[in-house]
DNA sequence: GACGAGTGAGAACGATCGTTCTCGCGTCAG
DNA sequence: CTGACGCGAGAACGATCGTTCTCACTCGTC
């Protein structure tokens, strides 16, 4: 996996820096080393830190969303239990050794405020989460006022998960979203 | 007010910057020019940067939570409409012109992970918000379960008005806490 | 064999950061 | 009056950062 194109390689490296230790506390060398790079042919795949730092996040919304998309739908049953699914995922995510929260919430509160290009890939990848949700919430016959309501309390599990390091907030929002989907359902 | 506590007057300008701004963009020297403060007396009131920072965070906490309880405690009614007040106080919070999200998340995701001071000053705000709702929850008549989920709904609101910059989100989770609220009441 | 283009390894550069030091001036005790 | 001290203003210091440059070397081509 050396041999990998130098572009992953690079991506690979900055995604588990950036993401475990905060953007700024990582330096270009820093990723430089962590892929076996030399600082020009690093240069030579992205111009500016900035360039890296975009990339990094566009790669992993796709990735995130790509991942809970194919969990979901690996997940039989009729469309309750697939939009239910979709905290089992956030489970099994928050249970990985490396989790450390949301990437676009924390790269949103270290640099949305000065890079705009991160507040824009922030806010597009949670609505594209919400986006999500609302079709799936959709496909089980309950308003959108209940996406709505879902993916608020997605949101607050991440956040709780990671300041708590308790992957156990999954299971509570699952509780509640299941509250909330069956009463709609029901009314 | 320029003679006021020096300690005051730093705080309040680091908080300004720091939360506006995160607090690696943040310089000493922007504090000390926003404090009107030489660097002599910045330095002999907060011997270091962490120092600030974590001063900044305990103060914060601290407004934060007396803020929230100041106006839940001004609202009437019986416990339930004081539970559901929270969402209230924190539509206000969100409709403020510098709202940027949660000041103990951000500084989570930016430092959290390199110094644990920051991560241990965020659980523990976030313990104590959980732990005033459940005394809410409690008096209002509804189990345990019900204190969490309305936490994970408020939690879930703070990001998404932060990320999306609407104040809708948190009477969407005001909604939903009602009819989590009301389903275990009725239960 | 000669030469030009590209590479690896890392030094170098300019900027910025957190922190400390210098210096000149006012103040107050004796 | 004098001398020690405290302060404001900001320069200076060492470290680190993002980015670029140097230089020796390899290699494909005439």
């Amino acid at each position: 996996m050396e041999h990998e194109d130098p572009r992953t390689r690079i991506l690979d490296a900055a995604e588990e820096l950036f993401y475990g230790q905060g953007i700024q506390a990582v330096g270009m060398d820093a990723v430089r080393t962590a892929s076996g790079m030399t600082m020009r042919r690093l240069y030579q795949h992205f111009p500016s830190k900035n360039d890296l730092v975009e990339a990094y996040l566009l790669r992993r919304d796709g990735r995130w969303r790509e991942s809970l998309a194919a969990y979901v739908s690996r997940t039989g049953g009729p469309p309750r239990d697939r939009l239910l699914a979709v905290f089992d995922w956030l489970g099994q995510w928050f249970a990985e050794p490396d989790f450390r929260g949301c990437a676009f919430v924390n790269s949103f509160g270290e640099l949305g405020a000065t890079t705009p290009v991160v507040a824009a890939v922030a806010r597009h990848h949670k609505e594209e989460f919400a986006g999500y949700l609302a079709g799936l919430t959709e496909a089980a016959g309950a308003p959108p006022a209940t996406a709505v309501h879902l993916t608020l309390l997605a949101e607050g599990a991440i956040t709780t998960a990671a300041v708590h390091g308790d992957p156990t907030a999954a299971a509570d929002a699952k509780e509640a979203a299941r509250l909330l989907l069956d009463t709609a359902l029901a009314g």
